[in-house]
DNA sequence: TGCACATTTGACATAGAGTGCCAAAAGTAG
DNA sequence: CTACTTTTGGCACTCTATGTCAAATGTGCA
């Protein structure tokens, strides 16, 4: 089945590429139609028709219904992993992690597809149904797991330590706090990435926690 | 519809603690079925069975299946809350917020009917259902806003200041994390109880994220 | 006790979600 | 063009979840 185009080392496949757009273009139909005639009102027949597709291929892209928008969520973040992983080894775990942050932001939301307003105005969703909050919640713990390694590696330790597993834990619940504070003030607010940043300096020294 | 039983002011009424007691026995029944032929295996009709009720009374008392384990979860949790909220006010935040879970983990986990076994048993199918997991999570974000009151009393400051919402999303995430280390751990593992107790530390003072 | 009332429960019908199965279509290698 | 693999679509089916309405149950009051 090997391709004849050369390809990386860690670069996925044709067809994996394909697989992952066709994800991301059934993704953009499905949030339009959701923040249109609203989530309940929307079949999954009406993604697929919309996506071009028969409802069983549907299935074989995405497990669920609510899962359609996972990816619109987790474009921003799987970016930030990747960048705090390559980031320079000298800063601190802080920096790094912002710098990443700020680095992935831009790039990345326009690579999916997606633009603040529309992803805000699916977080607002969010809010008032269980399934689409649960996949929010969902991606963001699997950030928690994915940013373990670069995080370990960063200070020299186990990914399994309390310690590691507890940084990720809480500059995540930073991030998602800052994402979920954006979305639901005013159009008025600046680009995530203050609110981002406020918050990470927050909980790097304990906040309100500290003794 | 007023009952001539005496109540306190914010006592629930006898109807409702009636319901409470429904719904606890639903739990019971439906995690006993989870665990034992796996969640897949069990039907909303199975577990409505096992409870003596009709399938659509079940659609009454939990507006999905997942639902079923979500009071399983949460008994604990809003205990911790109820107790921070009493805990003496002279106490620092991290210290509240440990003595109250300390005092909760004994008392409200016997009351909802359920052992250490079952839990950990349970949060072990957490991992590879996306349903439960995302249950399990919704209950930690829900906890998240019930604490915000309680730090903001404590710390004198607003519900909806960044700090105090960033606080209440660190300790809670502390709890769960060390919550989802001891359900993954040896059955060898002490209570919950010092899992917690060293995570809350831990975050308290900003660990690995610390300058 | 018995009657009028509200609330709870159960049975039925139905739409939509999600999956297994197999055949048609499309892409690939030779 | 042919043989082969992968992807897609159609069909049937189970289960989840909800609206509707009637029967059962409980409650207040005479």
């Amino acid at each position: 089945m090997t391709t004849s185009t050369r390809r990386g080392p860690g670069r996925p496949s044709l067809t994996e590429r394909r697989r992952e757009d066709t994800r991301t273009e059934v993704s953009g139909a499905a949030a339009r139609l959701f923040t249109e005639r609203g989530y309940d009102a929307t079949t999954v027949e009406d993604i697929a028709a919309a996506s071009g597709m028969a409802l069983r291929t549907f299935y074989r892209y995405f497990r669920a219904k609510e899962e359609t928008i996972a990816p619109l969520f987790a474009a921003g973040i799987r970016d930030w992993v990747q960048r705090l992983a390559e980031a320079d080894p000298d800063l601190g775990l802080v920096d790094a992690l912002l710098a990443a942050y700020r680095g992935s932001v831009r790039h990345s939301r326009a690579s999916a597809g997606i633009d603040d307003g529309q992803l805000r105005a699916l977080l607002r969703m969010v809010e008032s149904h269980g399934a689409l909050r649960a996949v929010w919640l969902n991606v963001y713990r699997d950030t928690e797991d994915q940013l373990r390694p670069a995080i370990a590696a960063r200070c020299g330790r186990d990914p399994d330590d309390l310690d590691v597993q507890l940084a990720a834990g809480t500059a995540n619940t930073a991030v998602r706090i800052a994402m979920e504070r954006w979305a639901a003030g005013e159009a008025s607010a600046r680009s995530a990435d203050d609110a981002v940043a406020r918050a990470l300096k927050s909980v790097a020294t304990g906040g309100l926690l500290a003794p």
